[in-house]
DNA sequence: GTTTATCTATCTATTGGTAGGTAGTTTACA
DNA sequence: TGTAAACTACCTACCAATAGATAGATAAAC
Protein backbone atom coordinates (compact mmCIF):
# COMPACT_ATOMS: atom_id res chain seq x y z
CA UNK A 1 0.00 0.00 0.00
CA UNK A 2 1.14 3.64 -0.87
CA UNK A 3 2.79 4.97 2.25
CA UNK A 4 0.47 8.41 2.55
CA UNK A 5 -2.63 5.88 2.52
CA UNK A 6 -1.09 3.92 5.42
CA UNK A 7 -0.25 7.02 7.53
CA UNK A 8 -4.00 8.17 7.28
CA UNK A 9 -4.96 4.74 8.27
CA UNK A 10 -2.92 4.41 11.32
CA UNK A 11 -3.38 8.50 12.37
CA UNK A 12 -7.19 7.71 11.69
CA UNK A 13 -6.86 4.43 13.96
CA UNK A 14 -5.04 6.82 16.71
CA UNK A 15 -7.79 9.48 16.46
CA UNK A 16 -10.46 6.96 16.40
CA UNK A 17 -9.30 5.23 20.19
CA UNK A 18 -7.58 7.88 21.77
CA UNK A 19 -8.00 11.28 20.00
CA UNK A 20 -6.12 13.83 18.28
CA UNK A 21 -4.10 14.80 21.14
CA UNK A 22 -2.94 11.56 22.57
CA UNK A 23 -0.71 10.82 19.83
CA UNK A 24 2.42 11.66 17.73
CA UNK A 25 3.73 11.32 14.55
CA UNK A 26 6.49 9.19 16.14
CA UNK A 27 3.76 6.46 17.37
CA UNK A 28 2.58 6.56 13.69
CA UNK A 29 6.46 6.76 12.06
CA UNK A 30 7.13 3.14 14.22
CA UNK A 31 4.43 1.48 13.11
CA UNK A 32 4.83 2.24 9.18
CA UNK A 33 8.53 1.45 9.53
CA UNK A 34 9.54 5.05 8.58
CA UNK A 35 10.85 8.32 10.43
CA UNK A 36 8.78 11.28 11.33
CA UNK A 37 10.44 12.98 9.08
CA UNK A 38 8.83 11.37 6.06
CA UNK A 39 5.59 11.33 7.70
CA UNK A 40 6.23 15.83 7.94
CA UNK A 41 7.03 14.77 3.62
CA UNK A 42 3.33 13.03 3.28
CA UNK A 43 1.36 15.93 6.02
CA UNK A 44 3.43 18.60 6.62
CA UNK A 45 1.62 19.53 9.80
CA UNK A 46 -0.56 17.39 11.98
CA UNK A 47 -3.40 19.64 11.01
CA UNK A 48 -2.99 18.40 7.75
CA UNK A 49 -2.96 14.56 8.51
CA UNK A 50 -6.10 15.41 10.35
CA UNK A 51 -7.82 17.27 7.41
CA UNK A 52 -6.69 14.09 5.19
CA UNK A 53 -8.92 11.73 7.49
CA UNK A 54 -11.39 13.96 7.85
CA UNK A 55 -12.01 14.02 3.92
CA UNK A 56 -11.80 10.52 3.70
CA UNK A 57 -13.57 9.98 6.20
CA UNK A 58 -16.28 12.59 4.65
CA UNK A 59 -16.23 10.32 1.48
CA UNK A 60 -16.77 7.39 3.17
CA UNK A 61 -19.81 8.18 4.61
CA UNK A 62 -21.44 10.07 1.60
CA UNK A 63 -20.95 7.24 -0.58
CA UNK A 64 -22.27 4.83 2.59
CA UNK A 65 -25.22 7.11 2.12
CA UNK A 66 -26.16 6.95 -1.62
CA UNK A 67 -25.83 3.32 -1.20
CA UNK A 68 -28.36 3.31 1.35
CA UNK A 69 -30.80 5.35 0.08
CA UNK A 70 -30.14 3.17 -3.50
CA UNK A 71 -31.16 0.13 -2.00
CA UNK A 72 -33.54 0.73 0.93
CA UNK A 73 -36.80 -0.17 0.72
CA UNK A 74 -38.37 2.13 3.84
CA UNK A 75 -37.92 5.24 5.25
CA UNK A 76 -37.67 2.59 8.82
CA UNK A 77 -34.84 0.26 6.50
CA UNK A 78 -32.97 3.49 5.54
CA UNK A 79 -32.65 4.99 9.10
CA UNK A 80 -31.45 1.45 10.27
CA UNK A 81 -28.90 1.02 8.19
CA UNK A 82 -27.62 5.14 9.09
CA UNK A 83 -27.74 3.41 12.63
CA UNK A 84 -25.72 0.44 11.44
CA UNK A 85 -22.82 2.33 10.08
CA UNK A 86 -21.88 3.18 13.32
CA UNK A 87 -22.19 -0.35 14.36
CA UNK A 88 -19.95 -1.16 11.91
CA UNK A 89 -17.22 1.17 13.03
CA UNK A 90 -17.57 -0.04 16.75
CA UNK A 91 -16.88 -3.35 14.87
CA UNK A 92 -13.92 -2.01 13.74
CA UNK A 93 -12.20 -2.60 17.04
CA UNK A 94 -14.09 -0.97 19.39
CA UNK A 95 -13.33 2.39 17.41
CA UNK A 96 -15.26 5.69 18.16
CA UNK A 97 -16.38 7.81 15.66
CA UNK A 98 -13.47 10.47 14.47
CA UNK A 99 -15.33 12.98 14.18
CA UNK A 100 -16.66 12.62 17.16
CA UNK A 101 -13.15 12.88 18.39
CA UNK A 102 -12.62 15.49 16.87
CA UNK A 103 -15.76 17.44 17.60
CA UNK A 104 -14.55 18.00 21.27
CA UNK A 105 -11.52 19.37 21.43
CA UNK A 106 -12.60 23.68 20.42
CA UNK A 107 -9.82 25.71 19.98
CA UNK A 108 -7.32 22.58 20.54
CA UNK A 109 -8.30 21.24 17.31
CA UNK A 110 -7.57 23.36 13.88
CA UNK A 111 -10.34 25.25 12.92
CA UNK A 112 -10.13 23.64 9.43
CA UNK A 113 -10.90 20.69 10.55
CA UNK A 114 -13.72 21.45 13.10
CA UNK A 115 -15.33 22.82 10.25
CA UNK A 116 -15.07 19.79 8.04
CA UNK A 117 -16.17 18.07 10.99
CA UNK A 118 -19.38 20.22 11.40
CA UNK A 119 -20.25 19.60 7.97
CA UNK A 120 -19.95 15.88 8.71
CA UNK A 121 -22.26 16.25 11.38
CA UNK A 122 -24.96 18.45 10.05
CA UNK A 123 -25.45 16.33 6.76
CA UNK A 124 -25.80 13.31 8.99
CA UNK A 125 -28.32 15.16 10.86
CA UNK A 126 -30.37 16.84 7.48
CA UNK A 127 -29.98 13.11 6.04
CA UNK A 128 -32.39 12.18 9.22
CA UNK A 129 -34.86 14.79 8.68
CA UNK A 130 -35.15 13.95 5.19
CA UNK A 131 -36.04 10.44 5.73
CA UNK A 132 -38.29 11.25 8.72
CA UNK A 133 -39.87 13.36 6.76
CA UNK A 134 -40.39 10.93 3.70
CA UNK A 135 -41.42 7.85 6.66
CA UNK A 136 -43.76 10.25 7.73
CA UNK A 137 -45.24 11.07 4.05
CA UNK A 138 -45.59 6.89 3.49
CA UNK A 139 -47.37 6.68 6.95
CA UNK A 140 -44.41 4.72 8.59
CA UNK A 141 -43.46 7.37 10.99
CA UNK A 142 -45.54 9.74 13.69
CA UNK A 143 -46.60 12.61 11.90
CA UNK A 144 -46.28 15.17 14.78
CA UNK A 145 -42.41 14.62 15.19
CA UNK A 146 -40.24 17.85 14.08
CA UNK A 147 -37.79 16.16 11.45
CA UNK A 148 -35.12 18.68 12.20
CA UNK A 149 -35.24 17.33 16.23
CA UNK A 150 -35.56 14.27 15.48
CA UNK A 151 -32.28 14.31 12.53
CA UNK A 152 -30.41 16.24 15.71
CA UNK A 153 -30.97 13.37 18.59
CA UNK A 154 -30.59 10.92 16.04
CA UNK A 155 -26.82 12.10 15.39
CA UNK A 156 -26.31 12.93 18.98
CA UNK A 157 -27.94 9.83 20.22
CA UNK A 158 -25.18 7.59 18.08
CA UNK A 159 -22.21 9.30 18.74
CA UNK A 160 -23.06 9.33 22.55
CA UNK A 161 -23.66 5.73 22.32
CA UNK A 162 -20.11 5.07 20.68
CA UNK A 163 -18.59 6.83 23.64
CA UNK A 164 -20.62 4.52 26.15
CA UNK A 165 -19.59 1.83 24.16
CA UNK A 166 -16.10 2.85 24.84
CA UNK A 167 -16.77 3.43 28.27
CA UNK A 168 -17.75 -0.19 28.88
CA UNK A 169 -16.47 -2.44 26.28
CA UNK A 170 -20.13 -2.81 25.06
CA UNK A 171 -21.88 -3.27 21.82
CA UNK A 172 -25.05 -3.71 23.67
CA UNK A 173 -24.82 0.20 24.22
CA UNK A 174 -25.20 1.21 20.81
CA UNK A 175 -27.82 -1.39 19.80
CA UNK A 176 -30.34 -0.06 22.76
CA UNK A 177 -29.52 3.38 21.73
CA UNK A 178 -30.77 2.47 18.28
CA UNK A 179 -33.56 0.36 19.13
CA UNK A 180 -35.02 3.27 21.45
CA UNK A 181 -34.44 5.96 18.50
CA UNK A 182 -36.10 3.93 16.24
CA UNK A 183 -39.06 3.14 18.00
CA UNK A 184 -39.53 6.34 18.99
CA UNK A 185 -40.18 7.51 15.49
CA UNK A 186 -42.60 4.98 14.85
CA UNK A 187 -45.95 5.27 14.54
CA UNK A 188 -48.15 3.13 16.65
CA UNK A 189 -52.07 2.08 16.09
CA UNK A 190 -53.60 2.10 19.12
CA UNK A 191 -57.58 2.26 19.72
CA UNK A 192 -57.71 0.87 16.60
CA UNK A 193 -57.24 4.43 14.40
CA UNK A 194 -54.27 5.13 12.85
CA UNK A 195 -52.45 8.36 13.81
CA UNK A 196 -52.70 9.49 10.22
CA UNK B 1 -9.76 29.75 47.78
CA UNK B 2 -7.53 27.07 48.90
CA UNK B 3 -4.45 26.46 45.74
CA UNK B 4 -5.45 22.46 45.65
CA UNK B 5 -9.62 23.71 44.86
CA UNK B 6 -8.20 26.31 42.46
CA UNK B 7 -6.05 23.68 40.41
CA UNK B 8 -9.31 21.09 40.47
CA UNK B 9 -11.57 23.69 39.64
CA UNK B 10 -9.06 24.94 36.75
CA UNK B 11 -7.95 21.58 35.83
CA UNK B 12 -11.70 20.57 35.47
CA UNK B 13 -11.90 23.34 33.19
CA UNK B 14 -9.36 21.90 30.40
CA UNK B 15 -10.51 18.77 30.70
CA UNK B 16 -14.41 19.76 29.86
CA UNK B 17 -13.03 22.34 27.18
CA UNK B 18 -10.21 20.50 25.37
CA UNK B 19 -9.55 16.73 27.28
CA UNK B 20 -7.14 15.21 29.41
CA UNK B 21 -3.89 15.66 26.94
CA UNK B 22 -4.61 18.56 25.68
CA UNK B 23 -3.37 20.68 28.74
CA UNK B 24 -0.65 20.53 31.00
CA UNK B 25 0.23 21.43 34.45
CA UNK B 26 2.27 24.65 33.31
CA UNK B 27 -1.09 25.84 31.51
CA UNK B 28 -3.10 25.55 35.45
CA UNK B 29 -0.09 27.03 36.94
CA UNK B 30 0.16 30.32 34.96
CA UNK B 31 -3.55 30.52 35.38
CA UNK B 32 -3.53 29.93 39.22
CA UNK B 33 -0.33 32.29 39.64
CA UNK B 34 2.02 28.94 41.46
CA UNK B 35 4.80 27.12 39.99
CA UNK B 36 4.39 23.22 38.27
CA UNK B 37 6.47 22.25 41.47
CA UNK B 38 3.40 23.52 43.62
CA UNK B 39 1.09 21.35 41.10
CA UNK B 40 2.68 18.30 41.83
CA UNK B 41 2.83 19.12 45.41
CA UNK B 42 -0.80 18.82 45.58
CA UNK B 43 -1.33 16.23 42.92
CA UNK B 44 1.62 14.22 42.47
CA UNK B 45 0.80 13.06 38.97
CA UNK B 46 -1.48 14.00 36.34
CA UNK B 47 -3.72 10.74 37.02
CA UNK B 48 -3.99 11.93 40.88
CA UNK B 49 -5.49 15.26 39.63
CA UNK B 50 -8.10 13.97 36.75
CA UNK B 51 -9.03 11.10 40.10
CA UNK B 52 -9.44 14.24 42.14
CA UNK B 53 -12.02 15.79 38.89
CA UNK B 54 -13.46 13.01 38.91
CA UNK B 55 -14.60 12.28 42.66
CA UNK B 56 -15.71 15.84 42.82
CA UNK B 57 -17.96 15.75 39.93
CA UNK B 58 -19.67 12.32 41.07
CA UNK B 59 -20.56 14.09 44.24
CA UNK B 60 -21.79 17.00 42.65
CA UNK B 61 -24.21 15.23 40.68
CA UNK B 62 -24.83 12.88 43.08
CA UNK B 63 -25.99 15.84 45.46
CA UNK B 64 -28.11 17.35 42.02
CA UNK B 65 -29.50 14.09 41.67
CA UNK B 66 -30.73 13.84 45.43
CA UNK B 67 -31.79 17.25 45.37
CA UNK B 68 -34.37 16.03 42.17
CA UNK B 69 -35.70 13.29 44.17
CA UNK B 70 -36.38 15.56 46.95
CA UNK B 71 -38.13 18.35 45.26
CA UNK B 72 -39.62 17.06 41.61
CA UNK B 73 -43.33 15.99 41.80
CA UNK B 74 -43.70 13.92 38.56
CA UNK B 75 -41.28 11.34 36.87
CA UNK B 76 -41.95 13.61 33.93
CA UNK B 77 -40.40 16.67 35.66
CA UNK B 78 -37.42 14.81 37.26
CA UNK B 79 -36.06 13.49 33.83
CA UNK B 80 -36.60 17.32 32.94
CA UNK B 81 -34.61 18.34 35.49
CA UNK B 82 -31.90 15.32 35.09
CA UNK B 83 -31.61 16.84 31.03
CA UNK B 84 -31.11 20.75 32.65
CA UNK B 85 -27.81 19.51 34.61
CA UNK B 86 -26.09 18.98 30.99
CA UNK B 87 -27.68 21.95 30.02
CA UNK B 88 -26.61 23.97 33.20
CA UNK B 89 -23.06 22.63 32.47
CA UNK B 90 -22.90 23.96 29.08
CA UNK B 91 -24.10 27.22 30.21
CA UNK B 92 -21.43 27.26 32.57
CA UNK B 93 -18.85 28.86 29.56
CA UNK B 94 -19.52 26.35 26.92
CA UNK B 95 -18.20 23.08 28.81
CA UNK B 96 -18.85 19.86 28.07
CA UNK B 97 -19.18 16.84 30.50
CA UNK B 98 -16.02 16.29 32.18
CA UNK B 99 -16.65 12.51 32.40
CA UNK B 100 -17.50 12.17 28.50
CA UNK B 101 -14.16 13.70 27.94
CA UNK B 102 -12.05 11.28 29.94
CA UNK B 103 -14.53 8.21 29.01
CA UNK B 104 -13.25 8.54 25.14
CA UNK B 105 -9.29 7.92 25.97
CA UNK B 106 -8.79 4.08 26.33
CA UNK B 107 -5.40 3.13 27.56
CA UNK B 108 -4.37 6.92 27.35
CA UNK B 109 -6.67 7.74 30.08
CA UNK B 110 -5.79 6.37 34.00
CA UNK B 111 -7.82 3.01 34.20
CA UNK B 112 -8.52 4.10 37.68
CA UNK B 113 -10.05 7.64 36.43
CA UNK B 114 -11.98 5.34 33.42
CA UNK B 115 -13.36 2.76 35.98
CA UNK B 116 -14.96 6.43 38.01
CA UNK B 117 -16.05 7.58 34.69
CA UNK B 118 -18.19 4.05 34.34
CA UNK B 119 -20.05 4.52 37.96
CA UNK B 120 -21.04 7.94 36.99
CA UNK B 121 -22.32 7.03 33.55
CA UNK B 122 -23.73 3.92 35.04
CA UNK B 123 -25.34 5.43 37.78
CA UNK B 124 -26.59 8.22 35.21
CA UNK B 125 -28.68 5.06 33.42
CA UNK B 126 -29.96 3.19 36.15
CA UNK B 127 -31.91 6.60 37.67
CA UNK B 128 -33.14 7.20 34.52
CA UNK B 129 -34.39 3.55 34.05
CA UNK B 130 -35.92 3.53 37.74
CA UNK B 131 -37.46 7.12 37.11
CA UNK B 132 -39.08 5.37 33.62
CA UNK B 133 -40.47 2.38 35.77
CA UNK B 134 -41.80 5.29 38.49
CA UNK B 135 -43.79 7.23 35.23
CA UNK B 136 -44.39 3.94 34.18
CA UNK B 137 -46.70 3.18 37.31
CA UNK B 138 -47.98 6.38 37.69
CA UNK B 139 -48.99 6.32 33.74
CA UNK B 140 -47.37 9.47 32.65
CA UNK B 141 -44.95 7.25 30.06
CA UNK B 142 -45.18 5.01 27.99
CA UNK B 143 -45.80 1.62 29.50
CA UNK B 144 -44.31 -0.65 26.54
CA UNK B 145 -40.69 0.71 27.32
CA UNK B 146 -37.75 -1.08 28.38
CA UNK B 147 -36.67 1.09 31.67
CA UNK B 148 -33.00 -0.01 31.21
CA UNK B 149 -33.09 0.67 27.28
CA UNK B 150 -34.20 4.35 27.57
CA UNK B 151 -31.89 4.65 30.44
CA UNK B 152 -29.26 4.18 28.38
CA UNK B 153 -30.55 5.82 25.53
CA UNK B 154 -31.02 9.02 27.63
CA UNK B 155 -27.40 9.38 29.21
CA UNK B 156 -25.86 8.38 25.25
CA UNK B 157 -28.42 11.15 23.82
CA UNK B 158 -27.08 13.69 26.25
CA UNK B 159 -23.42 13.39 26.21
CA UNK B 160 -23.54 12.73 22.20
CA UNK B 161 -25.83 16.49 22.49
CA UNK B 162 -23.03 18.19 24.12
CA UNK B 163 -20.52 17.50 21.46
CA UNK B 164 -22.84 18.60 18.98
CA UNK B 165 -23.49 21.66 21.16
CA UNK B 166 -19.58 22.03 20.98
CA UNK B 167 -19.33 21.64 17.02
CA UNK B 168 -21.45 24.14 16.54
CA UNK B 169 -21.64 26.00 19.92
CA UNK B 170 -25.31 26.13 19.37
CA UNK B 171 -27.30 25.10 22.84
CA UNK B 172 -30.44 24.76 20.91
CA UNK B 173 -28.40 21.36 19.77
CA UNK B 174 -29.29 20.02 23.11
CA UNK B 175 -32.46 21.61 23.98
CA UNK B 176 -33.68 19.89 20.77
CA UNK B 177 -32.25 16.63 22.32
CA UNK B 178 -34.21 16.93 25.43
CA UNK B 179 -37.26 17.45 23.87
CA UNK B 180 -37.34 14.69 21.59
CA UNK B 181 -36.28 12.26 24.58
CA UNK B 182 -39.02 13.72 26.92
CA UNK B 183 -41.43 12.99 24.04
CA UNK B 184 -40.10 9.47 23.35
CA UNK B 185 -41.38 8.39 26.94
CA UNK B 186 -44.35 9.99 27.21
CA UNK B 187 -47.59 8.29 27.17
CA UNK B 188 -49.87 9.37 23.98
CA UNK B 189 -53.64 8.95 23.89
CA UNK B 190 -54.92 8.48 20.56
CA UNK B 191 -58.06 8.01 19.10
CA UNK B 192 -59.76 8.13 22.27
CA UNK B 193 -58.23 5.26 23.51
CA UNK B 194 -56.03 5.01 26.50
CA UNK B 195 -52.05 2.98 25.81
CA UNK B 196 -52.61 1.25 29.24
C1' DG C 1 10.45 22.39 65.83
C1' DT C 2 7.73 20.14 62.93
C1' DT C 3 4.48 20.55 59.28
C1' DT C 4 2.68 22.88 55.19
C1' DA C 5 3.15 25.03 51.01
C1' DT C 6 5.78 27.06 48.11
C1' DC C 7 10.04 28.05 45.57
C1' DT C 8 14.38 27.38 42.29
C1' DA C 9 16.71 24.38 39.65
C1' DT C 10 17.01 20.53 37.16
C1' DC C 11 16.04 16.07 34.87
C1' DT C 12 14.80 12.89 31.04
C1' DA C 13 11.83 12.08 27.35
C1' DT C 14 9.07 13.65 23.82
C1' DT C 15 6.74 17.05 20.97
C1' DG C 16 5.96 19.03 16.20
C1' DG C 17 8.86 20.65 12.87
C1' DT C 18 13.11 21.86 9.77
C1' DA C 19 17.51 21.49 7.04
C1' DG C 20 19.98 19.26 3.93
C1' DG C 21 21.28 15.14 1.60
C1' DT C 22 20.53 10.96 -1.44
C1' DA C 23 19.09 6.90 -3.99
C1' DG C 24 15.88 5.80 -7.61
C1' DT C 25 12.48 7.09 -11.04
C1' DT C 26 10.45 9.89 -14.54
C1' DT C 27 10.41 13.43 -18.01
C1' DA C 28 12.28 16.60 -21.75
C1' DC C 29 14.51 17.00 -25.62
C1' DA C 30 18.65 17.22 -28.83
C1' DT D 1 18.65 6.89 -27.83
C1' DG D 2 21.36 9.22 -24.54
C1' DT D 3 21.58 12.29 -21.07
C1' DA D 4 20.54 16.01 -18.12
C1' DA D 5 17.10 18.02 -15.32
C1' DA D 6 13.49 17.33 -12.20
C1' DC D 7 10.78 14.87 -9.15
C1' DT D 8 9.55 11.31 -5.43
C1' DA D 9 10.16 9.38 -1.23
C1' DC D 10 12.82 8.56 1.92
C1' DC D 11 16.97 9.37 5.17
C1' DT D 12 20.19 11.45 9.17
C1' DA D 13 20.71 15.01 12.13
C1' DC D 14 19.09 18.56 14.44
C1' DC D 15 16.13 22.31 16.74
C1' DA D 16 13.45 24.92 20.31
C1' DA D 17 9.75 24.05 23.15
C1' DT D 18 7.27 21.44 26.20
C1' DA D 19 5.93 17.29 28.81
C1' DG D 20 5.51 15.23 33.50
C1' DA D 21 8.22 14.74 37.34
C1' DT D 22 11.95 15.12 41.22
C1' DA D 23 15.37 17.11 44.72
C1' DG D 24 16.39 20.17 47.88
C1' DA D 25 16.02 24.94 49.86
C1' DT D 26 13.08 28.19 52.27
C1' DA D 27 9.76 30.66 54.80
C1' DA D 28 5.67 30.95 57.25
C1' DA D 29 2.16 28.58 60.42
C1' DC D 30 0.84 25.75 64.07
Amino acid sequence: MATSAQIIDIGQEYIQKVGFHAFSYRDIAKRVGIRTASIHYHFPTKADLAMAIVERVREATSAAIADIDASARSAGERLRRYCGLFLRTWGQGDRLCPMCMLAMGQDAIPEEVRSGVRDFWQSGESWVAQTVRDGQASGEFRPDLDPRTVGRTFVAAMEGAMVAARAFTDRTRIEDVIDHLIDSVTARRTGGATAV
